[in-house]
DNA sequence: TTGCTTCTACGACGTTTGTCGTATATATTT
DNA sequence: AAATATATACGACAAACGTCGTAGAAGCAA
């Protein structure tokens, strides 16, 4: 029914994943990519995206007898969603401290800090 | 028995960052807080504490009759450990993608760009 | 046509999570 | 002292999660 809030699961978000790099894809499909990372079996993510579906986290079309399901929502939606709650929960709100906390501890190539700088010498054109 | 590895759920991570924020607390005083912004019972917070004890996440000493919880694993750490597992579900484990999706969602003030900032050239020298 | 493979559908089940109620012991108040 | 308030301990339970087995339809191969 309701469309909107659906937070999905640890194991939906796995799903979701290979949806947004993929694209439309069929159960077969979605399962033989989870099982390069954890083996898990096939009636397992017929169920889930069965569950997703009904969930509304994915629409799905029929080709012949199977199924093809995509994300319903974007990628960055979904993931601005996650990270509002973590920064909530766990950074009291603090954007910065957040992303000190996620650059101090990963190694990021110089392209990505560049554009990192790049973003921030924006925000901060914009604040003027 | 082990110590390590225990990621603490929804609930449990409430009230470490009232332990976090406050300090060694009391039951009562935790379950005061939380119930600023949620109803929850006593003895739901009691249970979630003995719980997080049995765990390891919280230790705790006694005062007279009552018990003293102080949250076991650092602020830190445990911050990373979450990062870490949104990182690699959501964003695919790419640091920049994470941090310019929180940086363009949410409002940073200039000092706390200006600290990202000297991160991000810190990190450039090291690189060297 | 008879079998083997590959779909979907659906029910079952063990765990984890979150929530409380009740029992019981210990203080505190009247 | 009796009644009230406040602690801990512990068991129970519903809902959510993740997993899979089995059944049955549809397609393919011998």
């Amino acid at each position: 029914m309701s469309k909107v809030k659906m937070k999905p699961t640890e194991a939906e978000l796995d799903i979701l994943s290979i949806l947004w790099e993929q694209g439309p894809s069929s159960v077969r499909y979605v399962n033989d990519k989870l099982n390069m990372a954890k083996r898990v079996g096939y009636t397992t993510t017929l169920k889930q995206l069965q569950i997703m579906h009904e969930k509304g986290l994915v629409s799905r079309t029929s080709d012949g007898r199977t199924h093809i399901y995509s994300a319903e929502e974007g990628k960055e939606k979904t993931q601005k969603q996650l990270l509002d709650r973590l920064l909530d929960s766990a950074f009291g709100g603090s954007a910065s401290k957040l992303v000190m906390q996620v650059l101090g501890s990963h190694t990021s190539s110089s392209r990505e800090l560049n554009e990192i700088k790049a973003l921030i010498k924006k925000l901060e054109e914009d604040k003027l």
